[in-house]
RNA sequence: GCUGGCGUAGCUCAACUGGCAGAGCAACGGUCUUGUAAACCGUAGGUUGUGAGUUCGAGUCUCACCGCCAGCUCCA
């Protein structure tokens, strides 16, 4: 017998071997149409696997049904069968990889035979294929074969990425599930809904490639994307949900409220800040310099090039050398006066051998090239200097803490700057303002005793706390980066060091009772940190603040302190920005408010709007009040109709207009129109203003109420593949 | 960097299978003097991303390059 538990605690008992959809009929007819799968022992199951009996009492169970998350999380790895079913069917010879399930639908890399890609225009005879498979609501019938066997059946239908993967993953189980839907059979953990009708709505979103397995020089698959859910009307709701989101992309809005703009003339991943987009990253500048100072911190200014061997010395240059600028070189002057003569045709041998020597160049190679060869040969060898446009901040911050003696009473050392930092990045990797390649980081350095490391540790992550709630961003991740031993980028590192380090990062996180994830490999090369990763739009997840815990950059530089002890010790070094870079965090902002910043921040945040032009003396004397109290202030003088100018202030997001006209300026009044709240009548000028003054001065957040909910999260790859094969 | 898609006026988009590059908004000029989300009339605006090629003829077809978008790989 098997003894069940429902999820009222009630225990049942069955014959062994009974499967959940006899349990769900035990239970209700009812229950039993509307089940899905089943969960036993916390694992989502098929409707029609045994169950068997176990030692450890009665088996946890419940029915799943169209309510339940997991039940869409199995309907989509369904969907994704379908799906590849119908792709088989229209491309005969395809072969099939991975097919998991993601946050919002599922996607399945297939290779189609002769390198044939699928475009969109594909979409819909796919999407009338996969509607009739579902009309004929097939089961999914699940059946097992022993490794070998299972592998001889991938071989047999041609499924050679199967057998790849059996052979390098999938032959430690042993016994390999299939399941098996009409004419197609899958490799397949399942589980997966009892038949395709189930299958209420679905849609394919997109096609992209992705690589075989993740590896960069694998195969190039095509990814097929697409979502899936029990009932119509959510799937319309999700499509309408991403079309919404859309509109808050924030290279929209900031294109159309003239926040930014890149232009192709400078280079790609290179952000002009407009004025008015220059202002809301000032005022955010502000708001947090005056928060660093209070907090003890030393502002300081450092230029945008050193020397490349800093930047060795730091380790910095050799790990991150494919996506950097390449460095400024500087000839000495031989080389120079070389390169000029030979651009002019004019040096004899003997000159260019003199030269040689005071440029001191090996000469042995350079006689064997012609002149073009030559000037390339001394401008890579005659070099005196040489720069690099500062990748990070931290080696120029280090010099000036070992600018001069230190002293274990001067530590914390706190040393903050707005750097502005160069990568290249990868092209296909720039993102708006969330991916570029030169981009201003509000970073900070702390030197500190290690007895000190904890409670300044703390102090950032409150400080980051503090600054992401001023801004009402409260929807974040906290991610603790690990090592990864076994990850070259670690090579060399001490890892007892590292351990000590992570301890403390967590040590420190458990008190201030935050939840977070782990993630092995994502440490920097230096040191493990806390990482706070926020979501854009489209659900990706990027990393904004970021506090870092280095024990390695203060041996490298030897850094020292005296100590009580009057001994040199080595500090231990924190490195952490609130916002991380600040393109990418106005680029989340934008998103955040959806282009409509709160009073304190928007760039614009009143504007005049006179009736007509017969009050345009009042309007003025309106406009010099407003900026006389600080407020960021404008008159529309246009010869517009009223409603005009309330609906293009409406749109460029203006929190406030004051209407005013003939009556107002009689009384010397004004009428308070709130972006969100509407016409909220006259009120004296001076009501008007302090009104403003005090919401802007207590950096009030007011949001239109939104019925966009953040869009779910994308999770990364590990966690979608739970249906990996 | 890789795979695929897309580049037409400042913006949003038209232009049947190759056959005279167009509209709305914005801009500019004028009329109107306006009461809480779009007044009316007119003017100007283009080497169709760049460069080659095919063709009597290219926005449209081919190739290369540049840029953007999505995904993959990467991310101090």
């Amino acid at each position: 017998m098997v003894q069940i538990q429902l999820p009222d605690g009630s225990v049942k008992e069955f014959p062994e071997g009974v499967r959940p959809r006899d349990v769900a009929a035990s239970i209700g007819k009812r229950l039993a149409e509307a089940a899905v799968a089943a969960e036993a022992k916390g694992t989502v199951v098929d409707l029609d696997r045994p169950l068997e009996a176990e030692d450890g009492g009665p088996i946890p169970f419940r029915v799943l049904t169209p309510k339940d998350p997991e039940a869409l999380d199995v309907l989509r790895h369904s969907t994704a069968h379908v799906m590849a079913r119908a792709v088989l069917r229209l491309f005969p010879g395809a072969r099939l990889a991975f097919g998991p399930t993601t946050a919002t639908g599922f996607y399945y890399d297939i290779d189609l035979p002769g390198s044939r890609t699928i475009s969109e225009d594909d979409f819909p005879a796919i999407e009338a294929e996969m509607r009739q498979i579902v009309a004929l609501a097939e089961p999914f019938e699940r059946f097992t074969l022993p490794v070998p066997d299972a592998r001889q059946f991938c071989e047999d239908l041609g499924q050679d990425l199967k057998v790849e993967h059996i052979d390098q993953e999938l032959h430690k189980y042993g016994i390999l599930s299939f399941y098996r839907q009409g004419e197609f059979v899958d490799l397949c953990r399942g589980p997966h809904i009892p038949h395709a009708g189930k299958v209420g709505a679905f849609k394919l979103l997109s096609i992209a490639a992705a690589h075989w397995k993740g590896q960069a020089d694998g195969p190039m698959l095509q990814r097929l994307y697409g979502t899936a859910f029990f009932d119509k009307k959510d799937l319309d709701a999700f499509l309408t949900r991403i079309e919404e989101a859309k509109k808050r992309d924030h290279r929209k809005l900031g294109k159309e409220l003239g926040l930014f703009t890149l232009s192709e003339k400078v280079g790609s991943g290179l952000i002009l800040w407009m004025p008015k987009g220059a202002i809301v990253r000032g005022i955010l500048e502000q708001f947090l310099k005056d928060e660093l100072l209070k907090r003890g911190y030393e502002p300081v200014y450092t230029p945008h090039i050193g020397k490349v061997e800093l930047y060795k010395t730091s380790g910095h240059y050799p790990y991150y050398r494919d996506s950097q600028f390449p460095t400024l070189k500087m000839l000495n002057d031989p080389a120079m006066a070389l390169v000029a003569g030979l651009e002019r045709g004019e040096l004899d041998d003997d000159t260019q051998k003199v030269l040689l020597a005071e440029a001191r160049i090996e000469e042995k190679e350079y006689w064997e090239l012609d002149a073009a060869g030559r000037i390339g040969y001394v401008m890579e060898h005659g070099v005196s200097e040489e720069y690099l446009l500062k990748p990070m901040n931290c080696p120029h911050h280090i010099q000036i803490y070992a600018a001069h003696p230190r002293s274990y009473r001067d530590l914390p050392v706190r040393l903050a700057e707005f750097g502005t930092v160069y990568r290249y990045e990868q092209s296909g990797q720039l993102a708006g303002l969330t991916r570029v390649r030169g981009f201003t980081q509000d970073d900070a350095h702390l030197f500190c005793t290690p007895e000190q490391v904890r409670g300044e540790f703390r102090a950032t992550m409150e400080l980051t706390q503090y600054v992401l709630e001023s801004l009402g961003l409260a929807d974040y991740t906290i991610r603790l980066s690990k090592s990864d031993p076994s990850d070259p980028k670690f090579k060399g590192a001490d890892f007892a060091v590292w351990e000590r380090a992570e301890a403390d990062i967590r040590s420190v996180l458990d008190e201030m009772g935050l939840s977070y994830e782990e993630a092995v490999g994502e440490a920097a090369f230096y040191g493990p940190k806390a990482d706070f990763v926020v979501r854009d739009c489209l659900g990706r997840r990027w990393q904004l603040g970021t506090v870092q815990l280095d024990y390695l950059l203060p041996e490298r530089f030897g850094l020292e302190y005296t100590g009580p002890d009057n001994k040199p010790h080595r500090p231990v070094m924190i490195h952490r920005a609130p916002f991380g870079s600040m393109e990418r965090f106005m680029g989340i902002l934008i998103e955040h408010f959806a282009g409509a910043f709160p009073l304190w921040l928007a760039p614009e945040q009143v504007r005049v709007l006179p009736i007509s032009d017969k009050v345009a003396e009042y309007a003025d004397l309106v406009l010099n009040e407003l900026k006389a109290a600080g407020l960021r202030a404008s008159v529309d003088r246009r010869p517009e109709k009223i409603g005009a100018k309330i609906r293009d202030a409406q749109l460029e997001k203006i929190p406030v207009m004051l209407v005013v006209g003939a009556k107002e300026a009689e009384a010397g009044l004004v009428a308070f129109r709130d972006r969100i709240d509407g016409d909220l009548g006259a009120m004296t000028l001076a009501e008007a203003v302090s009104r403003l003054r005090a919401e802007a001065d207590s950096r009030a957040i007011r949001q239109a109420a939104s019925p966009l909910s953040p869009p779910e999260d994308v999770p990364p790859a590990d966690q979608g593949e739970k249906h990996a094969y």
